[in-house]
DNA sequence: GCGGACTCTCTTTTT
DNA sequence: GAGAGTCCGC
């Protein structure tokens, strides 16, 4: 391994306190985190498990100690790793009583959180077009970030609906439940930091370092949790990069990197700003384009490595032109010796994949999609869970109420609505609740009583089993028959997923993982494959994934589609200004600096959204780029394209251009037929679609 | 309560 | 254009 150069080696050994590493993209950021944690065990004597590293994802955790076993030996993989919702999950496993939780409670994934919402605001008759439940949950979330409490939340109305008496509502709801959201594994470690002295006391003292990764991506709520961990020696090691900083949307605030000097004003300071990934001409494009963006720290990525070829832009007639385009491009990299799996087709919006696997697929190329739904969000996944949960007696209300009806048993709203009430108002848990109506001889549940029965006697056989009755579970129930129901293709899909999953359980109880803890892990871990540690197992595959899932991964070979306005920098983007505008460059850059040899960048001059055309036009973010710092080969200014038009005309109006209609508004020219008199133009109105004009009657305007 | 027809919406998503 | 959500008649 080539030694740490000099800004790492300082970064790494640097002295105990606050130390902000601002680490530009391929940097060797990882490398120096591990290097630091290896010198605080090695030379500084610091037991390995009492140095915390948080990361992001459960899988730079794992690769993270797997790293540093390779660096310290075995040490390496004694230090305590994980992300902050996984280590709060511990700390809360254990101190959960203090907040009057059981220590059993259970987490609420995203979809579920969406499923509460929902039924809390039918149970209030609001209708979810006057109050979006992402709506609901975008201010809860906002206001748990704030560390605000239903009690403490600012008294906040929209469409006369009281937000604050919804959040009361949810929340009141979790508690009884028995369940925590993802925001509240956090949130309610800071409240034991805050509140509870010598918990605190304990938590803080557990730990003599902390380092954390990806710091520009941290939320306030984060940001307090690691403040009150280091209150007391102030040993906390940050790394990242703002230029890299795309979770805004998410309540991700890059001022924590930015003005972390301000909070620990004792802290040191180092920048890594040679990088060892990309190309000379890939690094100059990605400056020319983060360089715009105000509010940063500044800083300019040098590159370590020869100039290598221009970044190419091309523009593309459709998405399927595109697709094409960039399948031919990346063939040539093939033939010329690079592996398809050092390979990646970026994009803004996942839904850009569609066209692009209809193209490969055609073509025959190797591609596999990274991101969507994750195993463990799979309905099918979610479903069986319920079932064995309840088995297990660590289902709660939510796991009955997804399957009461599944398969279908003619238990409809009301019914569930019943069963809700009955469920809650009893003060079991759903299991021994369960037990009772099976037990039960009154007709109120009758159509539920079958069901109650067979998980209530399936009980005593879970113990026989290596998966706890998994399987026997979701065959007795006629769950799996009613897949086979879904069609061939679409069941079978569905049926390895539980067949999967099974093979998991079992690998699990094995372990001596308990069925709660299993749960736990189903709720934390976003994707099936990584849980097996075989992982990607790099098969030989081009990846195409959204640029936010390619944060931290490097490619030989990196396309990205889609280059326009509209969808990068998005639409919404646009619409919401400066600040979302910045993410958006930022979200470029990140793409751009994946790259180690080649980058192509491509637009569509047509593209089809939501069933209708679009004519975009580039991105802004490539209109000051130096001609030297990307290859425009037929840098198609819309003008200068033939055009069978009104070229005597001193209005001759071509395609592209802006023009302004007295009562359609403004829009774009996107064609122009016939001459004189007889001259029709086509053109994409901003606000009513498209329209055909006979340009002599419709006083079009030039802007 | 169920199934079919109809309507609406439509970024990104580490946990 | 597709998938989810909603409505309506049986």
């Amino acid at each position: 391994m080539h030694p740490l150069n000099n800004a790492q080696q300082c970064a790494a050994e640097a002295a105990d306190g606050p130390q902000l590493i601002l680490a530009g993209a391929g940097s060797g950021k990882t490398r120096t985190i591990i290097h630091r944690i290896g010198h605080l065990i090695a030379d500084r004597g610091y037991a390995p498990h009492r140095i915390l590293a948080v990361t992001f994802t459960n899988k730079a955790a794992a690769e993270l100690k797997s790293r540093l076993s390779e660096l310290i030996g075995d040490d390496g993989g004694g230090v305590t790793s994980g992300t902050f919702h996984s280590i709060s999950l511990r700390l809360m496993r254990r101190y959960a009583d203090a907040l009057g939780y059981p220590r059993t409670f259970q987490i609420l994934d995203a979809d579920d959180q969406k499923t509460l919402i929902k039924r809390i605001l039918k149970q209030r008759n609001i209708d979810s077009k006057q109050l979006h439940p992402s709506y609901v949950i975008g201010w809860i979330e906002h206001c748990k970030h704030a560390e605000l409490l239903p009690e403490q939340a600012p008294d906040h109305s929209w469409n006369k609906f009281n937000l604050r008496e919804l959040y009361l509502s949810y929340q009141q709801a979790l508690f009884d439940l028995e369940r925590m959201d993802f925001s509240d594994l956090i949130l309610n470690v800071v409240r034991l930091l805050r509140e509870q002295a010598d918990i605190a006391a304990a938590i803080q003292s557990r730990f003599d370092h902390v380092l954390v990764d990806e710091y520009q991506d941290t939320n306030p709520l984060q940001h307090e949790w690691l403040s009150l961990l280091c209150d007391r020696h102030h040993h906390l090691t940050v790394v990242g990069d703002d230029d890299q900083s795309i979770y805004g949307w998410r309540g991700a605030d890059v001022r924590h990197i930015l003005e972390f000097t301000q909070h620990w004003p004792e802290a040191g300071i180092h920048r890594l700003e040679e990088n060892y990934r990309s190309t000379g001409s890939i690094l100059n494009l990605a400056n020319d384009v983060i360089s715009h963006n105000p509010n940063r720290h500044e800083k300019t990525l040098r590159s370590t490595r020869g100039p290598g070829s221009l970044p190419g832009l091309l523009a593309c007639n459709d998405e399927y032109d595109e697709a094409k385009t960039i399948a031919r491009w990346l063939e040539q990299h093939h033939a010329g010796g690079i592996p398809w799996r050092n390979m990646a087709v970026l994009y803004r919006s996942n839904r850009q994949s569609l066209a692009m696997e209809q193209i490969f697929r055609q073509l025959n190329m190797p591609y596999r999609i990274i991101g969507g739904v994750g195993f463990f969000e799979r309905l099918e996944i979610k479903d069986a869970l319920a079932f064995w949960s309840l088995l297990n007696h660590c289902g709660d209300a939510m796991h009955l109420l997804r399957i009461a009806n599944k398969p279908k048993r003619g238990i409809g709203p009301k019914a569930l609505e019943n069963i809700s009430s009955s469920l809650n108002s009893s003060g079991l848990h759903a299991s021994q609740w369960l037990d009772m109506i099976a037990k039960q001889s009154d007709r109120s549940m009758s159509k539920l009583k079958p069901l109650a029965e067979l998980i209530s006697d399936s009980r005593s056989h879970i113990s026989m089993t290596a998966d706890a009755g998994f399987a026997a579970i979701l065959e007795d129930s006629g769950y799996l028959e009613s897949l086979k129901a879904l069609g061939e293709i679409e069941a079978e899909s569905r049926l390895e997923n539980v067949r999967a999953l099974q093979g998991y359980i079992e690998l699990s109880l094995a372990e001596g993982i308990t069925p709660i803890e299993f749960m736990d892990r189903a709720a934390l871990l976003q994707s099936g494959e990584s849980v097996h540690g075989k992982d990607e197992e790099n098969p030989e595959t081009i990846s195409f994934m959204s640029l936010h899932r390619a944060k931290g991964l490097e490619f030989d070979v990196v396309a990205i589609a889609g280059v326009e306005e509209g969808l990068l920098p998005h639409q919404r983007a646009i619409d919401e200004g400066e600040d979302a505008l910045s993410e958006e460059r930022r979200l470029l850059y990140v793409g751009i600096t994946r790259a180690k040899n080649s980058l192509l960048l491509t637009t569509a001059r047509v593209r089809r959204l939501f069933g209708d055309l679009l004519y975009p036009k580039p991105s802004r973010f490539l209109l000051n780029i130096p001609k030297e710092h990307l290859q425009q080969p037929q840098q198609p200014a819309p003008s200068a394209r033939p055009v069978s038009a009104v070229s005597f005309s001193q209005n001759a109006f071509n395609i592209g251009d802006d023009v302004l209609h007295p009562t359609f508004g403004d829009g774009t020219i996107l064609g122009v037929e016939g001459s004189g008199d007889a001259t029709r133009v086509s053109v994409q109105f901003r606000k009513v679609g498209i329209k055909r004009l006979m340009l002599k009657y419709a006083s079009l305007q030039r802007l």
